[in-house]
Order: C-alpha cells, then sequence, then structure tokens
DNA sequence: GATAAAATATGACAATTATCATATTTAAGA
DNA sequence: TCTTAAATATGATAATTGTCATATTTTATC
C-alpha cells in the first residue's frame, strides 16, 4: 500500500503535529527514538519533507523540526505524493494502460470503487485531523 | 498494493483461464507475449504457481501449463497470497505491532473497512469469475 | 567574531525485488 | 531406446528501495 518510507513520514508528521509547534522546535534525534525509526533515514525523510513545505525547519542551535498552523492544515495525501509519488496509488491495479471506466480492467470494477474512496479519505483528512483523533482517543499510539 | 509479481502471476492465471484447459495446453513462450511479461520471468513464476497447485502443468513434448477445473474455483486471494505473502494485505498500515480494532492506529479507522472489504473481494472473486466477466463484456482485456 | 548546535546535501552501502540465463528432468513420438 | 520438446531447479545480474555516514551550511549565544 504505502512504502516505507511513506510510513515512517506519516508516524514523523504525526508525532510532530502532537508535541511540537512554532515554539517548540524538535530536533531529529527527539523524533527518531518514540516513533521507532533509525535517525539517520528518518532525519533524510523530514529534510524532503522541509523542502517540500510540508514540514518546517529550522537550524542551529535552538532549531528543530516543528508544524506551522498552514503545515497540519495540509490532507494526509500530501505527505504519501512527496515520498512515494502519485502513481503508487492512482495507477491501474495490474499496471494496465488502458484501464479506465469505460474499458475496466478485469480487476477495476472489484477494486476501483475502494480506492477511490480511500484516496478521497486521505485528500480530505488533515494532519490536525489524525492528531485529534489521538487526543480524543479515537485512535492510539505508540508510533 | 500488489507487487509486480503478483500483477504478473493474475494476468498469466486470468491468459489461462481464458485459453486453455486439460486439453489445451499452452507452453510458457505463448502465454508470456499477450500478457506482455518477460518469458524468463513469468516462467519462474509459472512455475511457483504450479508447485503450489494454484495452476496445472506437464512437461516434455506437447506439454504446458493449463486450468483444471478445480484451478479455477480457487480465489482470486491464493495468488496473491503465494506470490507476495499474506502479510503485504494484512499488516497494519504503518507496520505497527500494537493495532487492531480495539487500539487503532491513526490510520486504522480510515483505511482497515476499505481493506477488508478487498481482502473479502478477492477471497470470493475465483478465477472463473474473473475470466466470465471478460467473456460477458464486463471487463476489458488487452492484458 | 568565535564557538557550538542544529539542519542540509551528498553519497556510500545493504537488502529486497525484478529480471535473465542455463543445465537438468520429464514425457511424447519415431 | 533415441531424439526432441517441454517444464523445472538453480542461481546470476540489475534495479529499486531502505539504511547509514559525514562534510557543509546556518543560526544562536558568548
Amino acid at each position: 500500500m504505502f512504502s516505507n518510507s511513506s510510513k515512517y513520514a506519516i508516524k514523523a508528521v504525526l508525532f510532530l503535529a502532537l508535541n511540537s509547534s512554532e515554539e517548540n522546535k524538535i530536533m531529529v534525534k527527539d523524533i527518531a527514538e518514540p516513533i521507532n525509526v533509525p535517525q539517520a533515514y528518518i532525519a533524510k525523510l523530514l529534510q524532503e519533507l522541509s523542502r517540500q513545505k510540508i514540514i518546517s525547519s529550522t537550524r542551529g542551535p535552538k532549531g528543530g523540526f516543528y508544524l506551522s498552523e498552514d503545515n497540519k492544515k495540509q490532507p494526509l495525501k500530501k505527505i504519501v505524493y512527496v515520498i512515494d509519488g502519485e502513481k503508487r496509488l492512482t495507477s491501474c491495479l495490474l499496471s494496465l494502460e488502458h484501464c479506465d471506466e469505460d474499458k475496466p480492467c478485469p480487476l477495476h470494477n472489484m477494486a476501483a470503487p475502494l480506492r477511490t474512496k480511500l484516496l478521497d479519505n486521505l485528500e480530505h483528512k488533515t494532519i490536525c485531523d489524525l492528531a485529534q483523533d489521538v487526543r480524543i482517543g479515537n485512535s492510539f499510539l505508540p508510533l
């Protein structure tokens, strides 16, 4: 479904949503440990997310990663698209060129509606929605 | 979603469902071409499927691959499980150990019901169901 | 300014997955 | 029984993804 990298990225961003703010930046080593991802690996992903403006960062002493209010309003889909690329979630289940609603491939009718629904969820669920679910006990850590 | 190998395997099995029978076996080279998969690659997959009794084969002159009546009644899920393993379709979306209905991870509520439905479809849709869809024009080739 | 603490850029290494090649075994038919 | 045509077993190579290491740049503070 998602690549390992996307899973790690989602975990990191959710952690930031729950624990960081513009006034409370978090260093990569303090992110890596609680989300159970190797530090060097998550560092690379965080850099990419930062470059793509999905998360925020400042360097130097007292620096670190955090989510701005704007960052928190982004849909989950953005994370996956940046890390895995769009195709991973949207291409035909059999990777056929000529599969669409008019000429559905043999798996299309069975799976496409479900995937469309998933895409829709990823598009409308924001980072802060996810964080809120955790806060009110609709979903659970640890990551 | 599925690995490349699973996609290839599904295409090959569906091709056999539509074109082979115990009396009409098909050689690997005559499968590879119409489904657009490299011959050496699909050969290896067909061997694995045969070993797992998902398809049938005989060697020697006049040999080849085919589906027995029993083979055709198998659900799609079998193919994917044999090639990709069960975990690929059933493990937590974030690969968390402690995610289940009681303690759903932050993505679980959003995605798990959809995946359950997909699993259910894969379990109940048989090879011959797929072939029938093609025959009656509910879905389309080429593969 | 000098120093130190942080992210950033870059690239090397490892593991997994995809792809290709070939020698061996089996079965049909002359 | 010999030859030939097929799958089978095995393993080599290539590409992608995941993992790790480190030199560079930026910024805060003394």
